[in-house]
DNA sequence: TCAAAAGTGTTGTGTGTACACCCATGT
DNA sequence: ACATGGGTGTACACACAACACTTTTGA
């Protein structure tokens, strides 16, 4: 059965540290933005033994995340958030919890630009969107909505397609994580 | 120097179950709401030893929290959350941290219900508002945002006050946690 | 009569949502 | 020429922010 990446801490190692190692180890990736998601720890969640798990999701683009030739690919598989296969233990709660909170976070903050590539079009970021929220989007009203989120700039350029008019590059604004539109 | 209260969870116990029984041996409080906050494992965070902690904040009407005699009470104490002492190792950060969050949740869920008693008055509820927010809020504008959230009722019978006009009560119009406004 | 908090509406501004057509390109 | 996605504006509904006066009571 699969299950998520994940292993136990060393007695001295960083919450963050541990779960970089984990992601690199069985899945072969690093680099990528991390946030604690939360703490699971029902007591039979895992049946064989208590274990208390401190659960982070991470986010990259889709190009990076080719599982290299190098690892155990035969352990290690992508899957679509739409199409996930059983998983072992509590993981498919882990997932549903972590969609939960993508899809409020990319809502207030630039959180997109950890999943798209230094430039980008908008229909790339839309796209982006609406696999995270599961629902299309209307185009004039997403541009719009974006724009006023303020997170992106133009870019020099065209990316041309493959039959169609070529479409205009974007950048973030800043690639650290920032919350906008303060409540109150 | 204060600490938040807290200890060691056992083998065989739920989070959230040794967190009640810590916040009731402690500091004598049960039956309140709690949430799970984060979970704060840096290193260094307590000189003696490496220690994770699975943090929750409880929230309940200001009412229900006076230290019961019977309890050490010389080594529990309330303290507003706008003057707080220094605290034991990271705790300023966890209380920091909850009160963020919390921020952020009343002005989208009904978290409210579980800081005020059955009934109260819009004076009271603004009053809890402005607590949390630090900040004064208009009467006008706060009923109308609260009644559009929808979360609370009129209840019969009126508070009369020391030397002045007497306030309609209010309920919540349900006592469990709401979230309401779902984004997109 | 006065102090204190309760109660109440309107207006401007901004944000979310619905909706349809032309444009530039490669085949 | 046509298929494909890129690009654009307007109108309505609703939320937020600013703002001042009258009401009811107990002292």
């Amino acid at each position: 059965m699969w299950a998520l990446p994940g292993g136990f801490i060393r007695k001295k190692e960083e919450l963050e540290k541990a779960a970089r190692r984990e992601l690199r180890e069985e899945a072969g990736f690093s680099g990528v933005y991390l946030e604690q998601l939360y703490t699971f720890g029902a007591l039979r969640r895992d049946p064989r033994d208590r274990v208390i798990t401190v659960a982070y999701f991470a986010l990259a683009p889709r190009e990076t995340m080719k599982l290299k030739a190098s690892f155990d690919a035969k352990s290690a598989k992508l899957f679509s958030v739409r199409i996930v296969p059983r998983l072992a233990f509590d993981h498919s709660a882990i997932i549903r919890y972590a969609l939960t909170r993508l899809r409020n976070k990319i809502q207030y903050t630039n959180a997109a630009w950890s999943m798209l590539p230094k430039v980008f079009t908008l229909g790339e970021l839309q796209g982006l969107y609406e696999s995270i929220l599961g629902k299309r989007l209307d185009k004039r009203n997403f541009r719009k909505k974006i724009i006023s989120l303020g997170i992106i700039k133009g870019a020099s350029g065209l990316k041309k397609g493959l039959r169609q008019r070529p479409a205009r590059l974007y950048t973030f604004k800043t690639r650290r994580y920032t919350e906008l539109k303060r409540f109150f």
